[in-house]
This record gives C-alpha cells, sequence and structure tokens, in this order.
DNA sequence: TTCGTATTCAAGCAATTACTTGAATGATCT
DNA sequence: AGATCATTCAAGTAATTGCTTGAATACGAA
C-alpha cells in the first residue's frame, strides 16, 4: 500500500463529493436540512428500505456531511453543520447555472409561463415585517409542524387549487419549501400564477433561512 | 421511463457532485483551476492516459464543471467558471473540518512541528505591498511561467533544501501552490520551519487568487 | 434479566464506473 | 485535396457501488 499523502487526500476529498453523488442520498440530505431526524422516519421520508437508508446514513457521516446520536431508543441524524447545507446549496447553484438539463427541467415546471426571479431571504423578511405578502408553506403537515417561518400559511399541492379563489390578486404570494433540491415552491408558483395570481418564489428554502438566524417557530 | 422531474433533477445534482467524486477528476480540476489546458498536457500532469483523461473531462463537460474551446489543432480545456472553484474550495473546506482522516493527514505532512493559521490572501497582498515578506511558489516551473503572482519566487520542493541557507531568519516567509488540493505549500512550509524559519502558506492558491481579481503576471 | 425495538452488519446480486486498447473522427495545415 | 495530428469513440474487463434479504447487535423498558 503506502500511497502518497496527495492521493490519500484526494480520495478523501473524493469522498466527500462521492456522498453527493447518489440521488438516495441527496433525498436524505434534504430532509436533514430541515431538522434531526430518525433511521426510520428518513426511510419512510424517502421510500428506501431501512437497511439500505442506514447503509446511506453512514456513508454520509463518513464524509463529514452527518452526524448522529442516540435519543431514547433511536438514533437521529443530523447535517454535520452550515458548511454541509452550504455544499448542497452549491451543487444545486452550479447545477442549475451550468447544466443545460437542469434549466430544461425547471423551465418545465414552470408550464410556459416565465417565472420572475426569487425573493431573496433579505427581502422577504423585510416584506413581511412592513408590507403586506402573502406567506405560504408548500411542504407535508408534519415537516412544517416542525418547523416553518412565523405568519406562514401551510399548504400541500394537492390543496392549494381549494385555496387559490380566496387569495387576493392584489397581495403578492410568495412560496417556500423545503430548500434546493424541493420543486414544491416551483411547482406552486406557476399553479398561482396559471391562475394570474402574483407569485414569486423565495431564494432558498427554510433550511437556509434558518441557517442565516432568522426566526422560525414549531416544535422542534 | 418518464421518471418524475424531481428523481430527474436529482439525478442531475448527484453528477455535478459524481463529477468531484473520483480522485482522477479532482487531479484534472486541480489543473484547469490554473488556466486553460490541452487535454494531452492534463494527461501528462496527471499521469492519465490521454483516452482516459479524455473521458474524465467529457464527464466533467456534462458536469458543468469544465468547458472547452478549440484552438488550432488542439481543444483546450478550463473550468467553467468561479462557482466551479468555489465548489472544489467548499469540498476541500467540508474535507478538512469534518473528516478525521484529513485532518490526520495534514498533521502527518507538518511533521510534528505545529503550523500557523494560514496567511488570508488580503493580509498578503497588503504585506506585499508595504511590509518586507519573502512570498515563494512552489511549483513546477512551468506552471509558474504560465501565471503567478508577482515578486514571488518559484522553487521546487526539491530546490528548497538549497535555497534556505540564503533566507534571512527575520523575514517572514510565506508559500503558496496549485490551491485546494495541493500539499506542496504545506511540504515546503514543514521543511522550513523545520529549520527554523518564519514561514507559513497563504489561505488558498493561485487560482482563488486570480479569481479575485488580484494582479497575477506570466504568459497566459 | 429478559423482552422488544431500532439500527447496523453481512452476504449476494445487479448495475454502474474506471481504465485499457485499438480504431475512427474531424479540423488544421501544407 | 490530402496528410497529419489531437481528440474522441467503442468494446472489453476489473473493480466499485447500490440495493435486497436475513441475521446480529445494542440499547431501553419492563
Amino acid at each position: 500500500m503506502s500511497i502518497s499523502p496527495k492521493a490519500a487526500l484526494l480520495e478523501e476529498y473524493a469522498r466527500v463529493a462521492g456522498a453527493l453523488s447518489a440521488p438516495a442520498r441527496l433525498a436524505i440530505l434534504e430532509q436533514l436540512a430541515q431538522g434531526e431526524r430518525g433511521v426510520e422516519g428518513l426511510a419512510e421520508k424517502t421510500g428506501l428500505t431501512v437497511a439500505n437508508c442506514s447503509q446511506h446514513l453512514q456513508h454520509l457521516r463518513r464524509a463529514g456531511l452527518a452526524t448522529s446520536r442516540r435519543d431514547g431508543k433511536s438514533i437521529l441524524y443530523r447535517l454535520t453543520d452550515a458548511k454541509a447545507l452550504a455544499l448542497m446549496d452549491l451543487i444545486q447553484i452550479v447545477a442549475e447555472g451550468n447544466v443545460a438539463e437542469v434549466d430544461h427541467i425547471l423551465r418545465s415546471l414552470a408550464d410556459g409561463l416565465d417565472p420572475p426571479e426569487p425573493v431573496s431571504r433579505d427581502e422577504l423578511q423585510a416584506r413581511l415585517e412592513n408590507g403586506a405578502v402573502v406567506l405560504l408553506d408548500i411542504r407535508p403537515a408534519d415537516e412544517f409542524e416542525a418547523g416553518h417561518i412565523p405568519s406562514a400559511k401551510n399548504i400541500t399541492l394537492a390543496d392549494l387549487a381549494a385555496l387559490i379563489p380566496t387569495l387576493n390578486l392584489n397581495v403578492e404570494i410568495v412560496a417556500y419549501c423545503r430548500g434546493p433540491y424541493c420543486i414544491y415552491a416551483h411547482q406552486a408558483v406557476a399553479a398561482l400564477r396559471r391562475h394570474g395570481l402574483n407569485a414569486r418564489r423565495m431564494k432558498g428554502g427554510l433550511p437556509e433561512w434558518r441557517d442565516e438566524g432568522r426566526a422560525t417557530e414549531g416544535v422542534t
């Protein structure tokens, strides 16, 4: 054996990137970005078997992206630190900016309509404090309850159609969801705009909001 | 077929990360970060066969990290943009901060001595303008000639021993090399400090320096 | 201590990935 | 227009990775 330190380092760096190189692990990371989760919960959310999910989690842990602790009977995993979230974001940003295929998929989600630039989190926070804006949290109810932006209204895509007639055409609507890998907000904005409503996406998702130290509420 | 858009996106994101998940490709990226390079040149620098290197380059291009253009007979590859470099940096930062193995290897490079915090590029630039500091570029001569920080002296690790007796014990020495994946500067600093010299590493390498718009010289 | 439960381990299989070799492409240069 | 050269393609093989199944481990509760 006895490989050079340089090769050993490159191997470790490659391992970090490799942890992000499987769609299943990205889905797990998306969940972890929202908060601590048990193995079984993660498996359920991502559609993986428990054993498979556990293996992916160990892969993530070995790469330094996830950390675990015991809580009663179960092991809770979470992102190691903000750097892990930053890495997830950057992967998405590179993909969105440099990979034609991604641009194409995101465009097709907008369904012909040209969605405006997302709202920055700074701008949203200012608008929430002094402007009229309806904030929609497009995630499953359990994720909403575990933490959300104050004043946000939880609504799933399935129930969105029923909400639309009650919305004011003159008030701007902002939608957000899980974060960089989640498309719920994209889809919600497309549906809202199709009905003539003035809707935009928030840049990033709840994890990025929280990571910046902004207020959230919910049972953590 | 007809997979969901969500799954399709995750696959693309995973592809971007996957491009960084092989040591050979990281070595190629390290070279690309220094500037445009032809396939054959990259193959030589990284020790890959030309065909193999070409395949890796296509992988990188498909992930949006590298871009190519023709110049005469050869095809020159380069990093697509600053985001690609930022991604390389962040992978390294996560690995250094969160992977015990990396910390261990970097420590062993320091050879028992405890190296001080690296010098920030801001600080180095200020010191170069008004302070006494010897700046060493620890890279092969051809890479130095292709671009380096003004006033830097090029010296390889092999030739460093001969230089040491001529260095002033009272002047601070700063060393830099290719960037986040390169260990030349680590090794140089360790050698210098072993001889009682006051040496530190510059944070990052030439690519990061250049990316921030700071001056370089050399035949590009 | 014993039971129950959550997680991890281990073995095996299928699919993917990395590398090699040799041939084919395609643009430049004469 | 043809020759040349750098790069890419294609096929084959070895190694790695992802997933499944069933067993083993470790901890908390009774």
